[in-house]
DNA sequence: AACGGGGTACTCTGAATCGAGTATCCGGAA
DNA sequence: TTCCGGATACTCGATTCAGAGTACCCCGTT
């Protein structure tokens, strides 16, 4: 019952954040954007909110205090619990070790290839292959400023050269 | 506003379908998965329907007949139309040709991995690679069986070796 | 002093998704 | 014969998601 909710990594963003010290959810965001978790994660209010409340309705964070400044709406902090920490864990050791597929749509797209001219595909692979390589520019330019492990996204990447190479097939 | 739907690869499927020729919804089902289009694509029931139900509201396609076996419930048989047909170009060129980020949950997971011990993750990492080995013997089995493009799928497989490869910087 | 733009902290609503459930038929085994 | 499992063809309700909208504050400009 507990994998049921284990869809949305943004949820194991927020206990993550939450580990490191309590905070109130848009501080969460904030946090998260200020790390450009947006790269890797789906990160809007409609869903944070929605995935706070769902964390505090099975016991995985608790409500600590609530403030409020001037006439700004409330806001309520929130502490990550002993079961909160356990399924963090327990999360993230599945999501590392045990691969499951994503469905990514040019996945689909490749499936559907079949019902397009095979010269009209060559051109569309290669139109793909130069947004990746401007892609990459852009990655490699910030990477120069941060010199951090934005390498994570290199993978995807590289992949998809592999796969412009495919239109010798047709 | 047609970009707005184009969300759901599912909904490309049955205009494809559809374009081969007219079927209902169950018989388009039946034709995916006996393509094995599960493996690409999230097929369910439900989303089938709803999908269905979007694109006839969306004029892509239309009913053309509705017919009943002895007493079992209605079958309506639908056919792409005009606009549904370039709609379903228009979709596929955008698909091939323009990269896009699918957040895959490994991303996330990788984003996440200086909250764990550097030695549990080499760990874990070694045990993904482990699972994916098996994955890829097993589809290597399957495409002796049907000699077809089955090899979309080691595009993403084999970048996971990389990854594995990673646990050197830890 | 009034105004406007940007940041804070949510809230709301409608759409999308999932998977279990329903009702019927058919073919073969017991 | 009767029962059972599996296929046919959907339907429904309960989540989950997205992102626009709201309401307020602060600070600098004109």
């Amino acid at each position: 019952m507990s994998s049921r909710k284990r869809s949305n990594p943004l949820a194991l963003a927020v206990l993550i954040c939450l580990f490191e010290r309590p905070m109130h959810p848009y501080e969460v965001a904030a946090t998260l954007r200020q790390r450009h978790k947006q790269e890797s994660l789906r990160l809007n209010y409609g869903s944070l909110y929605a995935v706070v409340a769902s964390l505090e309705k099975r016991g995985l964070i608790a409500p600590q205090a609530t403030m409020r400044e001037g006439r700004l709406p409330e806001r309520t902090v929130y502490a990550v619990t002993e079961s909160g920490k356990i399924e963090a864990h327990d999360w993230m050791t599945e999501l590392v070790s045990t691969p499951v597929n994503d469905y990514p749509s040019f996945e689909a797209a490749l499936s559907f290839l079949p019902a397009l001219p095979p010269g009209d595909v060559v051109d569309l692979l290669e139109e793909r292959a130069m947004h990746l390589k401007v892609e990459l520019a852009r990655a490699g330019a910030t990477r120069e400023l941060n010199e951090k492990a934005q390498l994570p996204r290199l993978f995807w990447v590289e992949d998809e050269f592999r796969v412009a190479l495919r239109e010798a097939e047709f």
